[in-house]
DNA sequence: TTAATTTCTTGACTTTTGTCAAGATTCTTT
DNA sequence: AAAGAATCTTGACAAAAGTCAAGAAATTAA
């Protein structure tokens, strides 16, 4: 167990590069987040839930996916450093469509809902750090809508190596196929077909 | 010619429901806003241009594609009342990966990104207002993606109609085809087949 | 209203991807 | 180090979607 202050001092490290945080509100952020450790392959958060912590993922990996059918999909992947939250469960308080599981043992900083509702209410500046926040979290998403807009695998792969290299050290390729939205079998043949040119 | 004041109440009203507005900031978006009418077919942004401007759409019917090699897809498909940027390039000011072009007559108020900025400072509750906003915007696309990620064309193609019903209208086909990122000829089927069911 | 243009539908065919299965490889665990 | 489990690769085949083309329908313009 350790000092909650020391998992959260990347955020706040984030935070103040926006704009300096009062010590007032770096104190209250401090005292309102919570450790939360997850073993790999455990699940954070599980579609039909709502999702009613923020989490700042201070060390570890995360998956979240959708269950389509008979198969999961994979819609994001979340390292260290990462602010987490299934968006449209969280942002509306509602059931998520999606669940979240460690790829690795993780350590989060989770902060409740209502307490950040609590902090707005305060700190009425911290309304400036999220706002900048969503934004660039916003204009990921739009990479990622432009990946999945890719018509064919080999497109999809060859983007993916450029906008997501960093996803290739850890990640089983199953996972990043149904990233992709391809087969793993068609993933398979489409790296070896590249190899080959 | 219209007074700007009357475009830009709907958005006023649509703020002042997150949080009553100051008569001063309410008088400088006024005063900030400017008209900007865009015949059918007009393009509003170029792909590679940096988006300047926010936009509110007071009246008319906007659509954004990527150029994806030689076909267009579409990204996007927006109604009076909506507000309307490329955000991966407004909130980054870098160039767009998509344009934006009129599917109907319209007229949007145009707020540029350095009079945002102003406001910002000069009244910096607004980043409340916009916080929210980008949410509600954010979870918008977290439901495109999950469309995307479907696998077939009929399992789109549903999803779309129970979540986009209000395309239906006014959208020309082919535009709802690559907003579900098929072939036209394969929603023509779709459709044909759904029907005789 | 008619002509011209654009959009939509349908068929035939091709290409791509998905599926199932088996073997190879890698990773984990004991 | 060895056994077990999970992952990855490859082949054969099936299914789905894309492409091309031609005609029908609808929209727009004259």
């Amino acid at each position: 167990m350790q000092d909650i202050s020391a998992l959260v001092l990347p955020l706040l490290n984030i935070l103040s590069e926006i704009k300096p945080l009062s010590s007032d509100l770096e104190t209250e952020l401090i005292k309102k987040f919570r450790q939360r450790d997850i073993k790999k392959g455990n699940v954070l958060l599980h579609e039909g839930n709502i999702c009613k912590e923020l989490w700042f993922l201070a060390n570890g990996l995360l998956r979240s996916y959708h269950n389509m059918g008979d198969k999961e999909i994979t819609s994001r992947i979340m390292f260290t450093g990462h602010i987490v939250i299934s968006p449209g469960s969280f942002f509306t308080q509602t059931p998520a469509t999606e669940s979240i599981e460690a790829l690795a043992d993780s350590t989060v900083a989770a902060l409740h809902f209502s307490d950040l509702q609590n902090i707005y209410e305060k700190y009425p500046e911290f309304n400036l750090h999220t706002r900048i926040i969503t934004e660039q979290y916003f204009a990921k998403q739009e990479q990622r809508l432009y990946l999945l807009r890719k018509h064919d695998a080999s497109a999809k792969y060859n983007f993916f190596l450029e906008h997501y290299a960093e996803f290739l050290k850890e990640i089983p390729q199953k996972y990043i196929a149904s990233f992709l939205n391809i087969a793993p079998e068609t993933l398979s043949r489409t790296r070896s077909k590249l190899s080959k040119k």
